[in-house]
DNA sequence: AAGGATCACGAAATCGTTTTCGGAGCTAAA
DNA sequence: TTTAGCTCCGAAAACGATTTCGTGATCCTT
């Protein structure tokens, strides 16, 4: 049973003032005596008055809250991105409605109309792997909500910031680094869908290839539909069982690298002396395992932080009826190299 | 600039008729014309309307929002927390505004108030590690704000639903696991503060050394005051360092325990041969470590359900008007032995 | 033809805050 | 003494959706 909670003319019937009086006195504004001022405060407390900040928003046309749609929450990265998004809302007096699509379209929709529901500031999104259409993102931009868009984004979407990694050079200076190592054979393990980041990352394998005069052999391009442990290990049996093998592997992701190395293992094959392999995000555990895995850092608390602080900038602006100039920050990787593969 | 949003009444005006028709007619009320109610449709689907939740929630006094305060979200066990959460509460229509409160007791407090001036329905939360009061979970309660807690929660809150894991016996078998393998020197990192998920864990080792006749030595027994590789090698190190040495290891969490491991090694010592290692939590990497990693298994997505449905169910029992009773789910653990440990 | 039932809708209050206008009372300047 | 300028506060109108009463039609019954 819901007890009453305390309000405005609660405060204001018991001093025996008015509801305006009350709320700018809590407010601090200037034309309140300090007697006054300080009588409010003091039964506020006493009483433990907190403000309905749905009345507030829906008088002010603001929520100071931040929706945020991600693909899936159980993932490291996805977690730091998380954390350095709720830290610089939190300092700014914003909170965070976290949604996790799920990969899955139909809910990435469903949220984004939710979260249009609710008024929150701005959007924070990173596309599922396969959304292809943006209407439900469009409508926040049409309704003057600012979006900004992280890691997981599409070209397609234009007239609005993002902040996304430079997954190509990344997974390029990866396989460069097994190449110059002296791999001849080097196989990649594929993200789903035609999510960008993932083709990028196999644009940088397909280049560094052809850069280095390697040719391509779909054999040893293997498509993972989900990241597991366990489908690295069936990759590496699969890879292992080729006529021509393989000496090189360049993972979309750590999860990934991590099963093949023991997939591997299983099988007789010693890494890094006959097979080479890098990861992709280089999350704390891969200093756990054993050789310790090369991998291209991909900083994702660092873009949390940014894409917020764009957001913010962007809803500042917004109020103050400025024109805002979008912005695309391309966060750089950096490769790790540890024991499974050789620094060159 | 935030152009206009529609809203009920620009329906009603374009239509020539009162918004109290257009509300019903959207919500399929029996008492408007199956002709209305297809007009109204029509236009609200062509103009793109969506209801402001913020002026029904004011209304209705109920936001079909839960607040979640955890105490870090870079974390799989609360990751998966969360994702048990999530998914309950959007099957029953409810969406989430999540606090992280950074392990600090002054940032729980702030978002609980946060939480609360939001009109959250409900409030799911696991305390942070040096919370020691709880006004401002009683807050909730005294407003008739029902509140569950998973985790890490206090025997010292009364009258309010939980949803915690088996610490002390998940600790105990481990312990007596490395036991019935002929460990005699077992040492325990131990997890900071006085969170009571961590004193279960030490009361289990410590009752498993007592009921087998093993001595308690201080010096087996390390805190950590955070959760990293780093302070699991150290930890390590300071070990091997002492003059009667160590034969088995029960750590609080996998990723001391696997640091641990790496400590080891790096010192010539043979994991399980001259010491056996036990982790708590059983996340998916510590089948990637080699050897494999035992551990107890520490179902967080589960909890997360749970304490959701809980939540829900006193969420509506508190609607109408019912009185609740308060459970404490006590899911149970398990010793998964991997090559970290000898099976008995 | 009168009474009652049913149908389809509208007027207006309501949720709790904020803010725009003021307006009363007082002091100081002319 | 009048006027202007303060200081401090209140009345009331928003914000947008919901819902409680109604009310005017229409139809059926007798």
């Amino acid at each position: 049973m819901h007890k009453k909670q305390i309000k405005l003319s609660d405060l204001a019937e018991e001093l025996g003032i008015s509801t305006a009086t009350v709320s700018r006195a809590l407010k601090n504004y200037p034309d309140i005596s300090a007697e006054t001022k300080q009588k409010v405060i003091a039964l506020a407390n006493k009483w433990n008055y907190r403000p309905n900040s749905l009345a507030a928003s829906l008088r002010n046309k603001e929520t100071h809250i931040i929706g945020v749609i991600i693909p899936e929450v159980v993932n490291h990265f996805f977690a730091k991105v998380i954390k350095g998004i709720m830290e610089v809302a939190y300092d700014a007096g914003y909170r965070v409605m976290l949604c996790q699509s799920n990969e899955d379209y139909d809910k990435e929709v469903d949220d984004a109309h939710a979260l249009l529901s609710s008024r929150v500031d701005g959007l924070l999104a990173s596309l599922a792997n396969h959304t292809r259409t943006f209407e439900h993102f469009y409508d926040f931009m049409d309704s003057g909500t600012p979006v900004v868009f992280f890691d997981k984004t599409s070209p397609e979407i234009k007239d609005c910031s993002k902040v996304i990694i430079d997954d190509y050079s990344g997974a390029y200076q990866a396989v460069e680094s097994l190449i110059q190592q002296g791999c001849k054979r080097i196989a990649h393990l594929q993200g789903p869908g035609n999510a960008h980041t993932f083709q990028n990352r196999l644009r940088g394998y397909l280049t560094a290839l052809k850069d280095y005069q390697l040719p391509v052999d779909p054999d040893l391009i293997i498509e993972c539909p989900e990241f597991t442990l366990n489908r690295g290990r069936l990759s590496a049996h699969q890879l292992v069982a080729l006529p021509k093998g393989v000496d090189g592997l360049f993972a979309v992701t750590d999860l990934l690298a991590i099963g093949a190395m023991k997939g591997f293992r299983e099988k007789g094959i010693q890494v890094p002396e006959e097979v080479a392999i890098i990861g992709f995000s280089n999350w704390e555990m891969v200093e756990a395992v054993f050789p310790p895995l090369s991998s291209v850092s991909q900083p994702g608390y660092e873009m949390g932080r940014q894409a917020t602080q764009i957001l913010l900038k962007e809803i500042k602006a917004s109020k103050n009826e400025e024109d805002i100039t979008h912005e695309t920050v391309t966060l750089a990787t950096e490769l790790v190299v540890r024991g499974s593969s050789k620094s060159v």
